[in-house]
Formats: C-alpha cells, structure tokens, sequence
DNA sequence: CGTCATTTTGACCAGGGTCAAGACTCGTGG
DNA sequence: CCACGAGTCTTGACCCTGGTCAAAATGACG
C-alpha cells in the first residue's frame, strides 16, 4: 500500500484470476514477527496478500531505515529485480498470502492470465509509486500523516456507526519510516488531529475517523476542514 | 533515471535485444520542450530512450511538482497503469526513442524476446524507485544533492583528462523538484560541494567531480571527504 | 546591448528533528 | 490479581536544517 493522490484516476484493488492449479501453490500463513524474506534472497515467489499486513523494508548502512510499504489484502509483494529481492519483508499481522511461481509472472507462455494479472499489478505498482514520491518529496508532515490516514481508510477502514475506523497494527516508528519523519512528529500530527476533533484515537492501534472530509482537505494541504 | 543506493546490487543498464520488426516502430526523434505524452493519455507505446533526456513530472493541484525521473538512454519510459500514462514527459535534449507497441509489453505471446525485455525493465524500474524512497525519505540536502551527482556521473559521466564531467542539462528547480528541495537549497549545496573543492562548477550546466570518493562519502553521509 | 529568466547569495524564520522526561501498554511472574 | 519492568508513545524544550523572501549576479537571446 502507498499513499496516492486521491483524485486520481481511482486504480481499483486488483483481482487475480483464477490461475492454473500448477502455477499457484498452496496458500501459505505466517505469524506476526515471521519474515518471507529478506533482502538478497533469490526471489522464489511472488505473494498476493489474502489476509493480515506485510512490512517492506530497506536499511541504509548506518541504520537509517525505510518502511517501503505495508502489504494488504490484494497487494502483490515480493517483484524480483535481477532475480533477487530488494527488501525484507516481515509480517505485522498474522497473515495468508497465495505464493506464485516466479516463472508466472516472468515467463508469459505458461498461463497467460494469471501471467497477466501480475503484470498488470507491477504496472500498478510503479503508478502508485510514483504517487507516494509526491508525498515523500513535497507534502508536510501533517499532509503525510492526513494522507497516511486516507489511504489506510479507504483501502481497509471499517465502518463504525456513522464514522469510520481504522487499524493500526503497525508501530508510530513504522509510520514515521514510512512517511519519511521521526515517531515524535508522528506522534504530534496525530494529537493535532485530535485535538482538532478530526479524528479520535480510541487506542493506540485504533482510529476513528470523524471528519473524513477534512482530513481529505488536510491531506491536499488545506490549512483547515 | 532515479538516485538508487550506490553499492547496490548494481542492475545494469537494460538492453533491449532486436524486436521483431512488427513491435518496433522506426526510432522517433523529439525536440527540446516537445511533449511526449501527457498525464492521463491513453498508452500507444513505451520509450526506450537511445539519444537525449527526458523529464517525467506529475503535478499537485496547489501546483507543487514532483520531477519522478529523468530519462537517459537506455531508460524505459511510459509504463501503463490501466492503460493511462500517470506522468507529463516532455524532452530537455534532443532526443531519439524506438517507440515498441503497448502490446508489445503487455501481451506476452507476440515478441516473447521483447515482451521479457520490457518486463524486466519495469521490474528494474520497481527496484529503483524503492532505493529513490530511500533518498526522499531520509537523506539530508547534502546528501541528496551529492547521490544525484554520483548517480548521473556512474550513467553519464564523461571522462575529462583524470577527472569526470557531469552534464546537468536540467534546471536548478528541476533537481530540486526531484530531489524534493528548493532551488536555493539546490544551488547552495552545489556551492558548498565547490568550496569544498569535491566539485569545480564548470558552467551551470555542466560539473567535473574532483574527488569522487568524496562525494561518494557525503552521498550515504559521511561528514567530510 | 537590453531584457528577461535563471542562479546565487544573504537574512530571516519555521517546520520538524533531537534530546529528555513522563505516561501508557502489555507481557511476565509472583 | 497485582506488581514489576521493558518497550512504546506522548509531550515539552530547544535548536538546526532547509524553506521563504528579497536582492544581486549571471546567463540566454533577440
């Protein structure tokens, strides 16, 4: 999952088709704290996310570090380039992915379809990418967090009464590494929108979005809903 | 182009092997300042780049922009997302493109050679765009601005007696909009890198690096050269 | 040359980083 | 069931990097 612009031309969550019995393995679950792979690793699979949320992570030498994304329901992780990995990727979320070959989604002659589907996701993938860029390069930190929360609403908010919920599962530093900021500035964009009634923090890992309309404007640069 | 993590498991620069005729179209030539394709144009064809710089940038609405990559030759350039271009791309220096088909990319049974090679490129360009999060995300100005001189200079550099020469045909404000800078800052790090005699500013457009491992050095961080 | 855009430089300021202290969570074990 | 402790989150005080605004210098071009 990245944060895109919300106008935009709305790419919906991908559907992958049924494939081939021979190409698709059997769904395959992972506990919180379990790694699929790491950085390096010659690339075996690729994993449509069924259920739960995936990390994606790179590290600069001197620790530094950037939460790539976070992997949801209908999200493809793990494109090989050269072969080989380019992040770890750990799970938050107890979770069951479907693995496909790599030979799917390389090698277009075996099940054209599914070949297709992923292709098609990795195109998406690089769109959405370079939306997040946006984000990353030019938006402030309360824009981001706005945004962050937006994203995360309309990928997987629950309803909740008249308003809408949304879980956190990752931590306020997975945030901040996502977004681009420290946990401190994170924590401080989340109590001004509080504090501002746009949203109410009903535990750590849980909000509700009260003014789903402001925080939009919030997350385009609006100084106020 | 984008600013990818110098001791990475260096991806070489993609070469397309000779389509079939059919998929190729005669190799287009461009003039500085024509467009490409603009955002939300239906995709006839992607671009490998052969001879010139391309510049892809997206826009916010307040008018914020975001430089996504600047192509050099070898770089693919116009991948689909539901069919849409999802960047401007307009040409900085004359250029010359072969023009391959979306189909090309996108249907794996006609040209397998060229429909792999496209893939890949779009699989690379994944990798990359992750390292470049990286850079948006945590590098300092410094930092920034030193990666995209080592980045241009490992692609396009020139040697220049015991030196390397660095064209810069882009503006300050397109560097900053790529790196997520202001001008000034821009141009203020660049003159700094010049005080500390690790570049010498030949013209504006052009730089030699005296001391690359220094600049090396400051791109990932380190204090002083 | 003269005009206009781009780049550089300077002075100032603010957004967000850093450092530190306290509050809150949650798992563990008595 | 509660006490403890480690980790996480929040808040505050301070400060620095890089943004803003303005002016001067340089360059591009008719």
């Amino acid at each position: 999952m990245y944060v895109t612009i919300p106008s935009a031309h709305g790419a919906p969550v991908l559907r992958i088709s049924q494939p081939k019995r021979r190409f698709r393995s059997a769904e395959a679950r992972f506990k919180a704290g379990d790694y699929l792979y790491f950085e390096g690793d010659q690339v075996q699979y690729v994993y449509e996310v069924k259920i739960g949320v995936l990390r994606l992570t790179r590290l600069l030498e001197d620790g530094r570090r950037q939460v790539i994304s976070f992997g949801y329901p209908g999200d493809i992780v793990g494109f090989p380039s050269g072969g080989l990995h380019h992040t770890d990727c750990d799970v938050l979320v107890d979770t069951r992915v479907v693995p496909y070959s790599r030979a799917a989604l390389e090698d277009g002659t075996q099940d054209p379809q599914l070949h297709h589907d992923l292709l098609q996701a990795a195109l998406s993938e690089i769109s959405a990418m370079q939306d997040h860029f946006l984000m990353l390069g030019r938006k402030s930190a309360a824009e981001r967090v706005a945004s962050f929360l937006c994203a995360l609403s309309e990928r997987v908010g629950q309803r909740l009464g008249q308003y809408r919920q949304v879980d956190l599962p990752m931590s306020r530093a997975d945030i901040a590494d996502f977004l681009g900021l420290t946990t401190e500035t994170v924590s401080r964009s989340l109590t001004q929108l509080r504090k501002a009634k746009v949203i109410a923090i009903d535990n750590i890992h849980t909000v509700v979005i009260l003014r789903p309309q402001a925080l939009l404007g919030l997350s385009v640069g609006h100084k106020e809903g």
